[in-house]
DNA sequence: TATTGACTCTCACGTTACGTCATACCTTAT
DNA sequence: ATAAGGTATGACGTAACGTGAGAGTCAATA
C-alpha cells in the first residue's frame, strides 16, 4: 500500500513540492522509485515525516532536523533542551519589544497632543457638575468602574490648558472627518470609517481600555446625553447615530 | 560634515552592504553622491537610519518600514498596535512550543529510562457482537466496502495486548485534547482543532483510507451509535457533536 | 612623487524552505 | 481515443543582506 506524493502530502498536510524538496536534500527519501520515476512512500516514511514536521513546528531548521533524525533519544533530549534556551531568549526579546511598543505609542500620543494649534473650537474646560452626571451614568450602566474612573483622572491630573486644547483639537479633527464621511454616504462598516473609529478607540484607550460591551455602552452615552448630542450635532446632524453604529461594528469586529 | 558609508555604518552599527542595499531599494538614500560615485550622508540621514533601525528591531520588514517612514504619527500608532497583536501571537506560540518541548523531553526521558506503561484506561478488547453492528452500519451506508473491512482487520490480526493498549492510549489522548478544545470554546474550524482532527484522520487512515464522503459518514456513525456516544461523553458531553463538525470541515477542506 | 593601504564602487552569486509556473510525460476513466 | 488529473524535472522568485571579485579612489607615508 504505497502512497504517491499527492496522497502522502494530503495525509500529512504538506505540499507536493515539500516532498520533492525533502527528497532532494535527502531529508526524506521515498521507499522506492517506480520505473516511471514516480516516488512511492510507505508507512515508515509517513512516520518519519511526522517526526520531521514535529520538529519543524518547533522552529528547528531542516539541517538540524536532519541531524536529529539520525540521533538517539539522549541526543534528542540535549538538542531539545538547547533549543529551549533559544526559544526562551526569543520569548524575552519579544516581551521587551512589546514594552517598547507600548512606550512608543504613548510617546507618539503625547507628540500628537503637543502638535500645532489651530482654533477650531474654543477650549471647553470641564464643568464638574455635568462631568459627575456622566460618571453616574457610566457607573450605573457598569460601563466603567470606580477604579477605571480614578485611573482615567490620574491621566489628566497634570494637564495644562495647552494639553486640553490639543486634546479637543484631536477630537474635533476626528469628528470633522467623520462628518465628511457621513456627508459622502460612506457606510459605517467601510474600511475608511472604521479606520477613523480606530482613532476614536485609541483616544479613549489612552484613558481607559473598553471591551466589546463597554465600548458599545460608551456609544450609548453619546445618544442619551443632550450635551453629547449637541456637541456632535455641531459637526453633522446624523453624526451621533452614525458614530454609534460604527463603534458597535468596530467593537464587534475588534474587541 | 558628510559621512561616508563606512563612518555611518560604524556610527549606527550596520554594515556597509546594508547601506548599499537600503540605497538600492530606496529606503535610505544618501544626502548626495560625489562625482566619484561615493555616497555621502548627513545628520538627517543618520536620524532616519536610526528610526529605520528602531522599527527593524521590532521585526518590521523593510517594506513596512518604508511605508511607516512616510506616514504620520496616527498611522504609526495604528501600525504599532497592529504589530503588537502579531507579536503577542508569536509570544503565545513560543510559549506553547516551550510546553511541547517540556512534554517531549519528559516523554523521551521516560522512554529511555524504562519502557514504561501508563494506565490511562483499561484495555478494551473487542466485543464481537457490537463490532458486527458497526460493520453493518458502515456497509449499509456505503461508508466502507467488504474489502475495506477485510483489509482493516488484517491490519490488527497480529496485534498483541500491548498494541491495543497503545492504540487506545493514543485515541484517549487525542480525545482528551479535543475535550480541552471544547472547553476552551475553540471553533471546530480553528487551526488547532483541525490539527487534532488530522491526527484522527491519520489514525483512521492506518486501517482504511476514507474520502470526503466516507469520512463524514464515519462521523455520523459516532452520533448514531450509543456506544460511541458513551465513549466520547466520557471526555466531554459536547465532544461528539464537536468532533463530527470538525471532521466534516476537515473532509471538505482536505479530502 | 610614487607607493601603499584603506576605502569605495558595481556586479553577482549564496543563503532558507519552499511557492509558483513551465513543459513534458504518465495513468486512469470514460 | 481523448480528456482529466497526477507526476517529473528544471528554473526563477522570495527577504535581507553576507561575501567575495575586480576595478577605481583617497590619504598618508617613504
Amino acid at each position: 500500500m504505497a502512497y504517491t506524493v499527492k496522497k502522502l502530502a494530503q495525509i500529512s498536510g504538506v505540499s507536493v513540492r515539500t516532498l520533492h524538496f525533502y527528497d532532494e536534500i535527502g531529508l526524506l527519501k521515498p521507499a522506492y522509485y517506480g520505473e516511471n520515476k514516480y516516488r512511492y512512500y510507505e508507512e515508515e516514511q509517513l512516520l518519519l515525516l511526522q517526526q520531521i514536521l514535529f520538529f519543524r513546528e518547533l522552529k528547528f531548521n531542516l539541517n538540524d532536523i536532519q541531524r536529529i533524525m539520525g540521533s538517539d533519544d539522549f541526543d534528542k533530549i540535549d538538542t531539545l533542551l538547547a533549543h529551549k534556551k533559544i526559544l526562551k531568549d526569543d520569548l524575552s526579546r519579544i516581551q521587551s519589544m512589546l514594552r517598547t511598543i507600548d512606550k512608543t505609542v504613548s510617546h507618539l500620543w503625547g507628540k500628537t497632543k503637543m502638535s500645532e494649534q489651530e482654533i477650531f473650537d474654543g477650549v471647553r474646560p470641564h464643568d464638574d457638575k455635568k462631568q459627575k452626571d456622566y460618571e453616574t451614568y457610566l457607573l450605573d450602566k457598569k460601563i466603567m468602574t470606580q477604579k477605571d474612573l480614578e485611573q482615567s483622572w490620574k491621566r489628566v491630573e497634570n494637564w495644562q490648558k495647552e494639553d486640553w486644547e490639543k486634546f479637543h483639537k484631536s477630537g474635533d479633527e476626528l469628528n470633522q472627518s467623520l462628518a465628511v464621511a457621513v456627508e459622502k454616504n460612506l457606510a459605517p462598516e467601510s474600511a475608511e470609517v472604521q479606520k477613523l473609529i480606530r482613532r476614536h478607540y485609541e483616544m479613549v484607550n489612552y484613558f481607559w481600555t473598553p471591551n466589546k460591551e463597554t465600548y458599545i455602552g460608551l456609544g450609548n452615552l453619546y445618544r442619551e446625553h443632550p450635551d453629547f448630542q449637541k456637541y456632535y450635532a455641531k459637526f453633522h446632524p446624523q453624526l451621533v447615530e452614525f458614530l454609534i453604529k460604527a463603534m458597535k461594528i468596530f467593537a464587534e469586529r475588534n474587541l
